[in-house]
DNA sequence: AGCACCTAGTCACATTGTTGAGTAGGTTGA
DNA sequence: TCAACCTACTCAACAATGTGACTAGGTGCT
């Protein structure tokens, strides 16, 4: 259900096809919903039976055709209505967390490169965010955007976006130097 | 596979039975794996088909009987082979986000309430990691536990969570801020 | 010439998550 | 004393989400 009303989010402003929301939900979305270009399609399917979308083939010369998607009326009224619902508590799946959650357990070395690992793609995460955050706003102050955009509902998830993987820096930071201190301190 | 490895993680210090465990993955698991009580008590069944918790049933009096559930040493070595491979990439679910995305297609009132009750939750969820962290280091520094304690694994990862709610709600109060601000500027 | 990667998908299967019902006694508070 | 909630599960069915393999032409690099 709610993969649905994240697609039909992703589809309010413009019409994409599957294969533009797979690397918008890359991006953007990852924030609060995952999806893989599989999901995408096989939901998109059903919103087009269910009539909450339109599709149109479009040609492409050099280039596989494509299948591009818009809202419906019935699909706006459907968006509408999801976000009259009280949203169901957050769940996170993390399997980086439940190794660092294990490591008297497990392999300590291994876990340490895991975090490395991460690490890196926090960072690489937050670089993209800083690139859309930019684009976005366009010269005007945050400030300002917040008040008066009329669009700014991305931009507030955005936001939650950022500060996530800042702390997620952080924090594996500090895990790598808890983990180095207490190599030393096991070494001597 | 990882719930699995949750699971094991969860019972690598102490034995518990699947109620048990139910209410750790509600207080301490949930920052990076959710399970509802149905999920555990299928896993555990599937856990001990495959010869990795060994379960006893334990008669109470004036309470119903339980099953406790304690690793055996294949699940010690497959808790340990889970660390060696590499994590999947964090996956996150949440409905509140999915709506503050459609704020501009979605009712911005009932969104609104939303945030002040998901607010509310954070609140009481981070009050909960402070309990278990006070509990947790028991009158020693955290620098120390850190550095000293051999159960460290577990305590990491509670420092995810809190840094995490904090910055939840940090996040909700400014959107209520903006909604506000919004709103005053649209009445004017 | 050959390889890797990009676009744009499809299909089948596996895992994870949800819902609702049932059982049965004990504890707490108005 | 009666309702509401807590402990401690089991069972079944279904819905949603996630994974892996496959197709097929085009582009860019060495």
């Amino acid at each position: 259900m709610a993969l649905q009303d994240a697609i039909l989010t992703a589809l309010a402003h413009d019409e994409s096809s599957g294969y533009d929301l797979a690397k918008a939900f890359d991006v953007s979305v990852a924030n609060y919903w995952t999806a893989s270009p599989q999901q995408l399609y096989r939901e998109l399917d059903k919103l087009e039976d269910a009539g909450l979308v339109t599709a149109r083939t479009v040609a492409q010369t050099k280039r596989p055709d494509k299948r591009v998607f818009r809202l419906t009326a019935a699909g706006r009224k459907a968006l509408r209505a999801h976000t009259l619902r009280s949203p169901k508590p957050m769940a996170v799946r993390d399997e980086l967390l439940v190794q660092v959650a294990a490591l008297e357990s497990g392999d300590p070395e291994a876990i340490r490169e895991h975090v490395v690992e991460r690490m890196e793609a926090f960072e690489a995460k937050l670089a993209v965010y800083h690139l859309v955050q930019e684009r976005t706003l366009a010269g005007r102050s945050e400030a300002d955007y917040l008040v008066a955009e009329p669009r700014v509902g991305q931009y507030l998830t955005l936001l939650r976006g950022i500060s996530f993987e800042e702390e997620n820096i952080r924090w594996a930071q500090q895990v790598l130097a808890v983990l180095d201190a207490r190599a030393a301190a096991a070494a001597e």
